[in-house]
DNA sequence: ACATTGTAGTTGTCTATACAACTAGTGCCA
DNA sequence: TGGCACTAGTTGTATAGACAACTACAATGT
């Protein structure tokens, strides 16, 4: 049953080195042997140990320098994939149960601060939606959001009970771009009402900008209540 | 002045990939040229389309399914790569001035909770530190932690007017390891002072863990005052 | 109808070699 | 002392070829 199992050659280069730097064998800013010399050690091509420290470039464990050499990286990365998940996936890998509701759904008028957003003229048709989405019941999240026509013209027509907003746009207008931020604040009072806390109760708002193509396709502010929802993140290696 | 500035192959596979997908011309889920095709398009070795095509998975751009092809990847990853960084060099990175005020430092013995984290017996030695870290004097960050002797012995000398923990622990425990979450609450009574903030204020509340080597080093609690401060991301491509 | 086999196409890995580009040091010379 | 040229060592890129492993599909046979 035992698979062979073949470990590839860049593989075992790789787990040697991250070996030494888990060890504490190298610390950050040691030198790392040379090409050559893990070549010989290995006893495999130079292009295969290439392979194996420009992988490791990515992952943030060596730094190199052409000339010089290859050091041991000073600061970790933590890459935390802060998603852009959709929750209804997110609730689903949980094992627990997604629902959502529409609150609120029309095509607008852009105040001036949401053209300057979208990079549209004043008074530029926007959609707005307001939804709440559930977990077992449970509201966790108040999504607020304005969509470009011009990146997705069937929005209006949705239907949400089918799909959610953030994987309606990520077929309809794929992501080329996207930023966020994430602060804490005090839910307003109809933010409160609708995930059934009080408005007293702290919560994590995330502000999600997307681009897709030439057009930023999406503003969406994304309300958790901060006693039943947390960001997490792990880093190893 | 103008340097060749002689682009790699790679890297022209890569660009020209990028902006097929980035014009909406091979939407997620399409199938990408095999690497026959592409080397034959570029005139280049098939290593080096292979290289680009590889890069470009772990960009997640698109996914390769060995026998099958290389497509289009369905979600853009927001890889935003939320650094374990210090706050000294954030604060710097902007243009201010940061200072610490210390708070408590002492050897304490670990609770049940603590011990469980730090995977020790219950009444195990530990350090305690409590600082406050201001952004042109304005308190931005309390930062409580608690930090294990077998990773940091020295710690109770550090003189954090010179470093900060973040530094110190990061150069003298490598970093093997973290995981972190965040959540948004209200600050304790101790911490709305520290903050010269109000109790009622919601704050930005990061719980970090680290691990060096064989020990769990650190447990920190980040507390940033919600309105002074946010988590900001970006993602392209 | 179903199962088996074969095959073309694709990605995964690895090699041996080559040259370019850069770094850091050494030694020479004015 | 200061500047310069040279060199050994290192990483960056690219090639042509090879075989393995896997997928999807077509052809075959029962």
């Amino acid at each position: 049953m035992a698979e062979d199992a073949v470990v590839p050659a860049y593989e075992r280069v790789k787990a040697f080195i991250k070996a030494q730097v888990n060890q504490g064998v190298w610390r950050p800013g040691a030198a790392v042997p040379s090409e050559a010399a893990l070549q010989q050690q290995f006893g495999i091509s130079r292009m295969t140990v290439n392979r194996a420290l420009r992988e490791l470039v990515v992952e943030g464990l060596v730094t190199r320098t052409q000339g010089s050499g290859t050091v041991v990286a000073q600061l970790h990365r933590i890459s935390s994939t802060l998603a852009l998940r959709d929750i209804h996936d997110e609730v689903l890998a949980r094992g627990h149960v997604h629902s959502t509701r529409l609150q609120h759904m029309a095509a607008v008028r852009a105040s001036a601060a949401l053209a300057e957003v979208f990079r549209l003229r004043r008074g530029a048709r926007l959609f707005h939606s307001v939804l709440v989405h559930c977990e077992d019941g449970l509201p966790i999240q108040y999504e607020d959001r304005h969509v470009n026509p011009a990146a997705a013209p069937d929005y209006l027509g949705v239907d949400f009970a089918l799909t959610t907003p953030t994987r309606y746009l990520l077929e309809h207008a794929p992501l080329t771009e996207a930023s966020y931020s994430i602060e804490a604040s005090l839910p307003s009072v109809q933010e409160a009402t609708c995930l059934a806390i009080a408005p007293s109760v702290p919560c994590l708002v995330m502000t999600r900008r997307t681009v897709s193509g030439p057009h930023v396709a999406s503003l969406a502010r994304l309300v958790y209540p901060g006693l039943r929802y947390s960001f997490n993140g792990k880093f190893q290696l």
